[in-house]
DNA sequence: GGTCGATGTGAACACTGTGAACATATCGTG
DNA sequence: CACGATATGTTCACAGTGTTCACATCGACC
């Protein structure tokens, strides 16, 4: 294996801690990452994690955002191939939204472990700020949404007054689903019934979104 | 208060600590409901909780199912106050979806320590069942929301073409969006902003599910 | 080469869920 | 009414957890 430069004892415990941490999670789920779990599997004494994490929440924290990012890579990869075959600027915008709720799905029935650790928000010192987001600390899945409702609305596959607050049927849509299908009624459930039901979703609130001058 | 007929020592000890559960959970979440914090608040010694539960899970499920009937009371009285001034079948059938879908959040937004509960499913062997649901075991907040959507059919206000499989988007949507509001990206908002979110969600979720038929 | 700060270790502490042996109050039955 | 059976609650113990603290060890820099 590609030795990396050690430096100290170990090498960059920190990220051999994380690693092992997603390692536990994607079989096992949150509650799998404990202290002493993930330092045993690192080959590590317990206490060791304490100087890189100030807590045990820290450590899961941390591990829930590499497991964001994977989260990210998904969703990516679904645009992909939803895209792939789209003709027109509208056509590929709303392609690419369909892509960012699949993507998402296809993440949390891949990998049901590291699904329920990406959705930990990490509330930065529980700070109700007065504006709807802080863009600053904003993860990257739901940056891809947002630049995807942008794209409809340039594309003019979204009227301005419809893109408004749009983020918030769609995140809650999909997400809902995604949690439905991991550790609700759906639990269990069929992949392919699943993968319908989740188009289902996601074609349903993009409907709503667009169709909002509807019938009495 | 109303003496109720005790027997053996304590006098339904087994109601007491889901009482004791509830009361916990209200302020802590689902980490505060432990054996020893439960027997402690009852002043009762901790294995005592053992001659009615199997195990911990066993009681936090215990707590979780009376978590859900407060929910479900949630929903009935917001079906009725969106239900107070609905003219015409249609109208009052949409309306009571509606309430389903406001009830569930309002519960959220009020008490989201037993929200937190009452959304952990207790997946009875994990039986991965062949059909999508098991109507024995649904619980009273799902049942509002079908009885609610087939309602609608039998008025009209939706096809039935439409009808097939809508508790999915809906649910999804509101369950999405409570979690969001309560742990996510937009949980400490202002209850004004959350209660006009949320009503966004439900509006273009039903609207989604009516709209079909829409641009290209 | 010696010093110092960063990193890992070992042994403790308080806490948790859980089981076994024991104590007691209630009920069914003579 | 007495008495054994049984359901209920208690005490004690054990394994496992997160966490801390004194100590050991390594790399870097003067």
């Amino acid at each position: 294996m590609p030795q990396v430069t050690r430096t100290y004892h170990h090498g960059d415990l920190r990220a051999a801690l994380i690693d092992a941490g997603l390692q536990l999670a994607r079989t096992g789920g949150v509650d799998s990452v404990g202290v002493r779990d993930v330092t045993r599997e690192a080959g590590v004494s317990p206490a060791s994690a304490y100087r890189h994490f100030d807590d045990h929440r820290a450590l899961v924290v941390a591990v829930a955002l590499a497991a964001q990012d994977h989260l990210a890579e998904a969703i990516v990869t679904r645009i992909g191939t939803e895209t792939a075959d789209a003709k027109g600027e509208r056509a590929a915008a709303l392609a690419r939204l369909r892509g960012v709720g699949l993507g998402y799905i296809d993440f949390a029935l891949a990998e049901p472990g590291l699904f329920e650790l990406a959705l930990l928000t990490f509330d930065p010192a529980s700070g109700a700020s007065p504006t709807v987001l802080v863009d600053a600390e904003v993860p990257a899945p739901f940056l891809l949404l947002l630049q995807a409702l942008d794209a409809c609305e340039a594309s003019g596959a979204l009227s301005a007054a419809e893109r408004v607050n749009a983020e918030w049927p769609c995140w809650s849509a999909v997400h809902g689903f995604a949690d439905i299908a991991t550790r609700g009624p759906l639990k269990g459930q069929a992949p392919e019934v699943l993968e319908a039901l989740g188009e289902h979703v996601v074609d349903s609130i993009i409907a709503g979104l667009r169709g909002s001058a509807s019938r009495p």
